[in-house]
DNA sequence: CACGAATTGAACACGAGTGTTCAATCAAGG
DNA sequence: CCTTGATTGAACACTCGTGTTCAATTCGTG
């Protein structure tokens, strides 16, 4: 999984992209061979099973974004203010990358390595804007917050690669949307919304 | 699609439960015949293809649901009452009727008519509450709020289909949260969404 | 009870994808 | 320039699903 020869990046670049555009059922050996511009017994030479290789690409995508966005959090203290840029980068990228985004729309839900990116990175942050008093919900509702926050940033990700809305219009109405939901004052919310972006920094 | 037969409404009931747990693509003719107790000539004689099989199935579907919502709103005048309880009857169906709610969960995203269910029952509502002021949005945002609110929904079927939660806890937390984002009141969004759901109505 | 329509289930010819093998070819370092 | 390891692409045997046909049968209705 760790320390790709180049042919095995080329393979799993190209999987990536398959996924994305065709869904995990309709990716044969074949077109996996082709796309990544190399023999099909190369491929069966490189990977255990298609099984194996979506798990592997679909990790490393959740583990990236996840360390990339917890970077850019590293300037930022209150958690209603980081949970509303989350929510935006997410929604940004799928724009500026639809294979990106196509791939965590189909794959999010159903896989475990993309729920947990979701979950973990906003459950810490829910609970200490909840104690600081950001926040207002009962500590029972967390899983329905979470499920809520991960789905409207789904539907949102589905509505910008559709091009119902752009980017930053759909990415600061379910930010807004979402603080409101926890019971951030209207105008607050919005604000903190609607703040200027920055750029999601770089990893190594 | 209307008026269909006996064996062509068991082949329609067998491709439900059959689309509901494989998902489109893993149901093929000969498990579709036998899940409905005929012959595989018989169920080449009665559809014309899958692709218009499952259409037929998921309007069908569609449309006996939102009978029946729009047939319990009758009696309830205020908007966000409406809201509430639709949200409710969705999450609670999909417990009471697990099929029901894979094939939604499955299909609802990428299905026109399922996804037309859950936005024109929801559109006029959600217009006459903010002009009677019982909600605070901006009209430009409404299609970030139906696509929020059917996400919400959906993520919230998950939930339950998996048993993380009952589909009280999440019919009523969904709800509430919903409620909130629009701008209702916490203390009213969580009384609107915990009294008592009556029952969905048949219908003809 | 007899007739026509529907259903049955087996048979056939296909196409598509899989998993595996292997001699020929290539590329790069010693 | 030679060796070694990886890559190539064609070939093989196999499985599974499709779409279609059709004689035999069952079934419902008049």
């Amino acid at each position: 999984m760790q320390s790709l020869n180049p042919t095995q990046r080329r393979i799993h670049q190209a999987a990536f992209r398959l996924f994305a555009e065709k869904g995990t059922l309709q990716v044969n050996i074949l077109d996996l061979a082709q796309e990544a511009g190399v023999a099909r017994g190369t491929v069966y030479s490189n990977i255990e099973s298609m099984e194996t290789l979506f798990e592997a690409v679909a990790s490393q995508l959740a583990k990236e974004m996840h360390e990339r966005v917890s970077k850019s959090f590293n300037s930022l203290s209150d958690p209603a203010q980081r949970l509303a840029n989350g929510i935006r980068f997410f929604i940004r990228r799928a724009h500026e990358d639809s294979q990106w985004g196509a791939f965590i729309h189909k794959f999010a839900m159903s896989n475990a390595s993309l729920r947990e990116m979701f979950s973990s990175q906003a459950t810490t942050d829910l609970l200490s804007g909840l104690s600081s008093g950001r926040y207002r919900f009962q500590q029972e509702q967390l899983l329905s917050i979470l499920t809520m926050i991960s789905s409207s940033v789904l539907g949102s990700i589905f509505l910008v690669l559709e091009g119902h809305k752009t980017w930053r219009e759909s990415g600061s109405d379910t930010a807004e949307l979402v603080l409101r939901a926890l019971g951030v004052p209207l105008e607050e919310a919005k604000a903190l919304a609607t703040v200027e972006l920055p750029a999601l920094p770089l990893i190594d």
